[in-house]
DNA sequence: CATGAATGAGCGTTCATTCAT
DNA sequence: AATGAATGAACGCTCATTCAT
């Protein structure tokens, strides 16, 4: 008797109050979506949101936490190797792969970055990226090569969303970036090592 | 018999009102910066921001409009050059400066890329993104070069603001970032021409 | 447990938003009434009304809507009838019947002409108009005969409201305005047939 | 070496605030026309209007001083006159040419009623109104007799503006709808008379 | 598992008006 | 004869949030 939208909807709700938040997040920036918005997309009442979630904050918090747990466990699996140029190339390529995989998260992230400051995973996300930093660079490294692996990251976020806009096959092109990005941590490597 | 701070005032309230919204705007974002704080901040009405500007908008408009223009000039003058290494360089090299001349305002487009993009700014602000872009990239270069380039002007944008974490002087770290950008356009330029 | 008040509101504050509306509409007509005032004349804040209601223009429509649907009935029912001079005099006196049931309503369409011209029901209102007029008027009668339609139309209207100032029992002043119309449009119809 | 436009503005810049302040009073109503946009219209700042007229209520009060002179002259002159039916039929002629002399100012006192009522034009216009009804109504006459003059009066006020969408030459339309209020005025004094 | 009804705070904007110059 | 600069009050509207049912 039951539609099958119906059906789908049974205890999935959360997860598609997550989708469609994320969506509308990406598309308009956190604060110019409202709950209302998600709601009305979703068929249910705003009341509702707040069933599954305390606040609206809470909506993106849990967003990032499920979507950005591999590019965690990458850093925490990256800080226990040895800092060779090996670990650094293999996090780079990784953490390529992680971002592709939550690209629309990480969209977010860059294109929200005033506001997401004073939210509970502006902390989180600084914290992340500064873990990143660290195994990327040596710190006794000249400060030009410190920029080079700032760059690298850089390069890897931005490179994602700005690179839409041009032409061409979306693998090779992010196959480009991690290029690019591999070569700055590794001229940086040599910079640091070889003297 | 007029206080100082009146005399001050007189005729200067346009500018003052673009001084203190740029601060809030880069410090909080466009959203969550109200009129209200803005005016607060001057000890005005928010009425009186209307008599200097007809929308909220505008305020960030013209502020742009008048600390962009060094870039606009910038590339103009790009765009007329040859497309040699040291144009390339050289726009670099200028484009570094300007834009920390102007570091609240890049530092507020930076931060606020979902806002922006639909103010009238954002498409001002591409254009001249892709002015730049076109002066750097020689359109047949190889898929990797290309993303150099990119990738330089990315690092000569955030480069600025994330490099403040750091500790050390900053002209010192300009600089540093001011070379791998110049790296990046040198490698690329190589690439495409080399072969 | 409750008070009796506070039973009475559930429910039906959609209906207690429209009754007070109409009143301070008709009395200080629609742009000098504002929201806030409404708002506290129900005891509720100014966004109860939203939840009930889109716009401020919304409330009015609704009102419109559900007020003038006996005419609107009316006029349907008149355009099917032959056009002789016992439907026209029937179409004039149910007229009366249905502007006196809804009195306010059309005090403040009349009083506010200027403003109704540019809301949506100032098209709806002028189509019912035009269906009025159709209905008494032969487009092939002298032009003196239909002037002597619309003018019983006017009269109807307006009798309402001036003579509301007089003197005297308002069902015979009623009824006086009523024998005027039916004489209008009665000679109209003498004239056009006749001669 | 002054232009025209500049000479032609010297010392009638009063007149020229009634005339555009009328045509948008007209046009849009009292309420949703503002001081700046008269203002603008005129190439002069709000202020200017200050200089001439003590309010926007000011301004209103004297378009209608100025434009229904004629009026009052003609209610007096007709107060002081017999009240035979010639009388009234030169009342309701004199009343038809006068009202379209000045009849972007009617249309407007018609269409802004719920504003006009608490401005200073508001007794003013009702008082001149009471004046003409009790020109043409006979204090003892009939009721039905008395609906007859104040519908007269309403089918010149009313004729003018609802005709207006109507085809056909508007002097030829002024022609019926002064016939049949000439008419009703006529029948009600028979009555009245007659017994 | 969710809704219906509401709130309090705030927002961007507009308005008639004032007054020193 | 008019402007430049500002004000105070209000307006329509939206938002995240709450809570009894």
């Amino acid at each position: 008797m039951d539609s099958t939208k119906q059906q789908r909807r049974r205890g999935d709700t959360r997860q598609r109050i997550q989708d469609v938040a994320l969506e509308l997040f990406a598309e308009q920036g956190y604060e110019k979506t409202s709950l209302r918005e998600i709601a009305e997309r979703l068929d249910v009442t705003k009341a509702a949101l707040y069933y599954h979630f305390k606040t609206k904050e809470e909506i993106l918090v849990s967003i990032f936490e499920d979507l950005s747990r591999p590019i965690e466990d990458l850093i925490a699996w990256g800080s226990r190797q040895p800092h060779t140029l090996e670990t650094k190339q293999d996090i780079v390529r990784r953490y390529s792969e992680a971002l592709a995989a939550a690209a629309p998260l990480f969209r977010f992230m860059q294109e929200n970055q005033a506001t997401v400051r004073d939210l509970r995973i502006g902390e989180m996300f600084k914290t992340r990226m500064l873990g990143l930093r660290d195994i990327l660079i040596d710190p006794e490294a000249d400060l030009v090569d410190q920029v080079r692996c700032v760059s690298a990251l850089f390069t890897l976020h931005a490179g994602m969303f700005v690179l839409q806009d041009l032409e061409g096959d979306p693998e090779k092109k992010r196959a480009a970036v991690l290029e690019v990005a591999t070569d700055l941590v590794s001229q940086a490597h040599r910079g640091a090592d070889g003297s």
